[in-house]
DNA sequence: CCGCCTCGAGTTCT
DNA sequence: CTCGAGGCGG
């Protein structure tokens, strides 16, 4: 036994060189050879032995980015070298005219430009000494800043040990930050956790790389991009910035993979032309490029003034936000009949797009940020992709913009009283609450939206009938309630403009087809008000047709449980309506199958109790149809994790619902697994 | 009555 | 993905 311990060194040293050079491989090559599941498998291996023979750890282990117990204060590190900040410029005339002077400066001498992209994270300095992290400190004010070595330790882009021959001491500059992806899951977390979230990617990280304990900035998913070297002794560095980019790489650092070596400033234009049409698609922010003069000796003879280096520029994006004139907000026509205003704006491009309109919500929203029409406003394309109205400029306003008024907006001189925007009918406001409601069930704009929600995948699953079709089937005259589809004429379509005879007849196909669609989704299509996917599959467990649903009583409906008073009322109201018990009528007459016979409630299917979400995208079958898989097996198919979900089915892109399931400690499935699963039942 | 948990409805652009 | 609203338990 005794003599095997040597053997157990050098195999505990061997596992660790072999993870560093996948770590090499991934983050600075960006060319991995072995899975992640492997990946994980020779760590795993690694902290056995380690936890078993605890006298080989070493700092330096690769097992060590767990994190280590938390201290009282973060300590204080003197740069040896300061740590500049950058001159920026915010147009192209800055640029200009900021290259002349250094052209200038230099006579004229021509010379190669560095690219990068400007990271929105957190500077850092690390000293390496003989291949070994050392010291990892945050910029601070330039000239000392915090100790964050075991927290920067934590993260894997950064190579603990060099994967080759490097200075026996020297400085690295970087940036931390902690890619879109990434903050999206740390704040999903937590949400679930009920802590406050952070505002953006670099306060994030920021937050993530302070932590007095570093077993949390363990758990967040930060990387490390190297730009800079701080200084190096006992090695002569190569002479360009370029250069001196890809010996870092060679020493296993990551390096940005954007970054460009460039031949003028003309060049410099378009990498930030370039960028600023397409750095939604970078997986971290960036706030603008930074274009660095190659030479090290150009460099040097540029020097710096101040604080800021005079061979580099910081070159800033146009901002997300932007503001914009709010012409007018007008009224639409939800399909349950709700007012829902909407901003409509000069047109403003912003962040890859042009917006021309903006949801307002409702009408207590735009009073809490005192929104008024003619103002000036600050408009945001967040996290997400859609645009929202966040406030006023007031420092624009000019004295004449009118406060909103729903009621005012709506009102008719004619009429003498509000009415809908579409149809002219009367609003209605309940006590208490914060939508107005069109009252007018036959409403045309009520009647299109209702046309398009009756034909959704998740209602009747009717291709072929989308925002295009649906108005002009109203428009031909064709449907005057969503019950007409069933009495089309393949000539009555094919008359339709954009219509040939070949999609007319898909249609009639489709339309056919959703005869037979489950009750469940029939009701579900009415569009009764509360009443989405989750009621109508109740009231169908508990009342199996369309009649016997009609004929309910309001004690009936709040018998079933999460029917209370509100859903029951909307039901009631719902069918006491003589055109909607018409539209029943009509459905019934075309063939729609209306009852379902009672499922076999007591029967043990095997997925009975079972929740399953499913995220991100399948391979073998779509979503719905994994869901409908699920349900004919018993289970059921949310679209949202809670604490009662049983699985989450995590396919390929997953969203942020692995954050939560990870919070919620609930059980993950990839698609082989969930196969298996289905598989096993298979015959029932 | 309040706070928690879910569900429902609307949402921008290409 | 957000907020509002409904249902229900404490």
């Amino acid at each position: 036994m005794q003599d095997s311990l040597e053997n157990i060194n050098i195999r505990i040293e061997n596992l660790r060189a072999e993870i560093n050079r996948h770590n090499t491989l991934y983050y600075a090559q960006d060319a991995p050879e072995i899975s992640d599941a492997a990946y994980d498998k020779l760590i795993h291996s690694l902290r056995n032995l380690e936890a078993q023979y605890p006298q080989f750890l070493s700092p330096d282990s690769p097992t060590q980015r767990i994190g280590a117990a938390p201290v009282e204060t973060l300590g204080i590190v003197v740069h040896p070298k300061s740590m500049l900040s950058l001159a920026d410029v915010g147009n192209n005339e800055e640029l200009i005219s900021w290259y002349n002077r250094v052209d200038k400066l230099l006579s004229g001498q021509k010379c190669q430009w560095v690219c990068e992209h400007k990271i929105d994270g957190l500077a850092v300095a690390l000293t390496y000494v003989n291949g070994n992290l050392e010291i990892a400190a945050t910029r601070g004010d330039g000239e000392r800043g915090e100790n964050i070595t075991q927290n920067v330790k934590t993260i894997r882009s950064v190579p603990l040990t060099l994967a080759g021959r490097a200075p026996a001491r020297f400085e690295v500059r970087g940036e931390i930050c902690l890619p879109k992806a990434g903050f999206k899951k740390v704040n999903a977390e937590r949400a679930v956790e009920g802590l406050p979230l952070f505002a953006n990617p670099r306060n994030a990280a920021a937050g993530s790389v302070r932590q007095l304990d570093s077993r949390i900035t363990a758990k967040r998913p930060l990387d490390l991009y190297v730009y800079n070297l701080g200084y190096a002794e006992g090695m002569i560095m190569p002479e360009t910035h370029w250069e001196i980019l890809q010996f870092f790489k060679s020493l296993g650092f990551r390096v940005n993979p954007n970054n460009r070596l460039v031949e003028s400033l003309n060049d410099v234009e378009n990498f930030y032309r370039y960028w600023t049409e397409n750095r939604e698609t970078l997986p971290y922010e960036a706030d603008g490029i930074v274009a660095k003069i190659n030479p090290i000796h150009l460099q040097e003879q540029l020097g710096s003034v101040g604080r800021e280096p005079r061979w580099a520029i910081a070159y800033k994006f146009p901002p997300i936000e932007g503001t914009t004139v709010l012409k007018e907000i007008k009224i639409s026509v939800g399909r349950t009949g709700t007012l829902n205003p909407i901003a409509v704006m000069e047109p403003i491009y912003l962040g890859g797009v042009t917006i021309n309109s903006a949801s307002l919500h409702n009408e207590d929203d735009i009073r809490r940020k005192d929104i008024r029409e003619g103002d000036t406003v600050i408009l945001r394309r967040a996290g997400d992709v859609i645009p929202e109205i966040v406030g006023p400029a007031l420092s624009k306003r000019q004295g004449s913009e009118k406060e909103f008024s729903l009621l005012e907006k709506l009102f008719d001189k004619e009429k003498g009283r509000p009415a809908c925007p579409s149809c002219g009918s009367e609003v209605f406001h309940g006590e208490g609450e914060v939508m107005y409601y069109c009252t007018n069930a036959a409403c045309p704009a009520q009647l299109q939206e209702h046309l398009q929600h009756f034909a959704s995948r998740t209602a009747m699953d009717i291709r072929g009938i989308g925002e295009s079709v649906a108005a002009a089937l109203l428009n031909a005259g064709l449907v005057k309630d969503v019950g007409d589809i069933y009495s089309l004429k393949n000539q009555q379509i094919a008359g339709m403009e954009r219509m040939g005879e070949k999609s007319a007849a898909k249609l009639i196909d489709q339309i056919e087809k959703s005869k037979t669609r489950p009750l469940a989704s029939i009701i579900y299509a009415l569009g009764i008000r509360h009443v989405g996917e989750e009621i109508a599959e109740r009231l169908v467990k508990r009342f199996n047709s369309v009649d016997v649903l009609m004929k309910a009583a309001y004690d009936n409906l709040t018998a079933v449980p999460t029917i209370g008073p509100k859903i029951a009322e909307s039901l009631l109201a719902f069918f006491k309506i003589e055109r909607n018990r018409q539209l029943i009528e009509k459905l019934r007459m075309a063939g729609v199958h209306l009852a379902q016979p009672a499922q076999p409630e007591s029967e043990d299917l095997p997925l009975r109790g079972q929740e399953f979400v499913i995220t991100g995208k399948l391979q073998n079958f779509s979503r719905e149809e994994a869901e409908e898989k699920i349900k004919v097996l018993g289970g059921t198919a949310k679209s949202d994790i809670t604490k009662n979900t049983s699985y989450l089915v995590v396919g390929e892109d997953p969203g942020s619902k692995v954050a939560r399931a990870l919070a919620l400690g609930i059980t993950q499935l990839n698609e082989s697994e969930l196969l298996k699963m289905l598989g096993m039942y298979k015959r029932i």
